[in-house]
DNA sequence: TTTGCATTGTTATTAAATTAACAATGTTTA
DNA sequence: TAAACATTGTTAATTTAATAACAATGCAAA
């Protein structure tokens, strides 16, 4: 087995993480800092130091004790690890508020992955560019991601569109989907999905606000309770 | 115990489902869909049918054996759990494409959970309307949270102000922020806090896309291998 | 030198989440 | 009526993820 294949049985939460890893490294690397602790970069990431070390020693990397990790070394290997030789070509389908706020957010960030092509069915679209990204008509979605050698599609259209979207993705060829609509999508085996819907994130947060809200609440009827307990004496 | 405290020991993955149930439900509401089984709730999200099931087990709601359940009901009882009886209001600070993308996205879709203020540093965007929602000057951030009861603040600020806006959120009594910002923030103890970064999303997404060509390289040379092979016979 | 200390790397343990297994039930069909 | 079937609800088993525990290391200070 080759090294590389050790990377395939990596946790998919540790594949997150490593993302994450990384994002933070090149800020402390602009910082001018060249090593870091596990626990600094467990702080950045609200999570445990051991988690960081166990994630590492996953991938094989080695620190040095009482310096830490070497940056620099860090970066590139997690960039050996969830990054393609080649580069991946991305396209984003709806050039809306989400789809413009997609490209503006990642262009120039990342070497090996780059969105390349936008899509719309809106005339007063087709033909602008966003941040030097193209629009192209939904129409040549087809051609487009053929000849750009595109092989994930982002679906940032109105939810209404999003499985027609997803079908003229899969027809295409694509081998990857993100879809941000809160409307899930299916696709065939051996195209990979992943649905991301941000009205759920924001539910979740209010649940547990609600949920601390609840507990301040039953908090202070205890606190009375046991006050009248005692004058009961 | 209330039965209502047995819901603030949900699995926080039941929690996302049931808001991902809740919105599949509508949908299937408005195509005037009365019950719906386990198994095509399942496929709808793509998960399998026992994970719905025991889902439902966890919240205590029974269905009709060969009719499934009542959509209505199912509704009603998510709502009873994620929702809070008030109502919380919440805030957008950065009023880029994504807090506007949040804002098309989210407005009228929630009674229980409404996008009532936003918030920017430039002044142009200061006094104008998206989609029904004020944009304030972020110097008058205490005020207005306090003044409208904000207890919800979403980060779409540029991620180098993420940090001194999550700051300012705290500042003024919030209770839950959601920072999509790709850089990290921190928060005192008690107050909620949902990072979510999309350029994860993607990254991970790339990555299994990677593998799944690799895979599909290997096999191929594994086959001519195999065909080398038997050609020594 | 030697003791103390902070840190890494790794194994063991625990906790969380998912999946499997299957009894119970009521509907439909023979 | 009885057999077959599809579905729910629940417990048991498994898998995945996170945490704890601790030996090993080597620098710094005494």
């Amino acid at each position: 087995m080759k090294a590389r294949d050790t990377f395939k049985q990596l946790p998919h939460k540790t594949i997150e993480r490593l993302s994450q890893y990384r994002r933070a490294l090149l800020i402390c690397l602009e910082n001018n800092k060249d090593h870091i602790f596990s626990h600094e970069i467990a702080k950045i990431q609200h999570i445990t130091p051991v988690q960081v070390r166990r994630d590492l020693m996953l991938i094989g990397y080695s620190g040095t004790l009482r310096k830490g990790y070497n940056i620099q070394e860090l970066i590139d290997l997690i960039a050996d690890i969830i990054d393609s030789d080649e580069g991946i070509n991305v396209a984003i389908v709806g050039m809306g508020n989400l789809g413009r706020a997609l490209i503006n957010y990642f262009s120039g960030k990342r070497h090996k992955l780059s969105i390349v092509a936008g899509f719309d069915i809106n005339p007063d679209k087709i033909g602008k560019k966003v941040n030097g990204i193209s629009c192209y008509d939904s129409k040549s979605m087809g051609e487009i991601i053929k000849e750009k050698n595109i092989e994930i599609g982002i679906i940032t259209t109105p939810s209404s569109h999003s499985m027609t979207t997803a079908n003229q993705l899969v027809e295409a060829g694509i081998k990857g989907i993100l879809n941000y609509t809160p409307k899930p999508v299916n696709v065939p085996d051996g195209v990979y999905l992943e649905e991301y819907d941000m009205i759920t994130t924001l539910e979740k947060v209010a649940f547990y606000v609600k949920m601390e809200n609840e507990r301040a609440a039953d908090s202070v009827v205890t606190r009375q309770d046991q006050g009248t307990a005692a004058s009961d004496f």
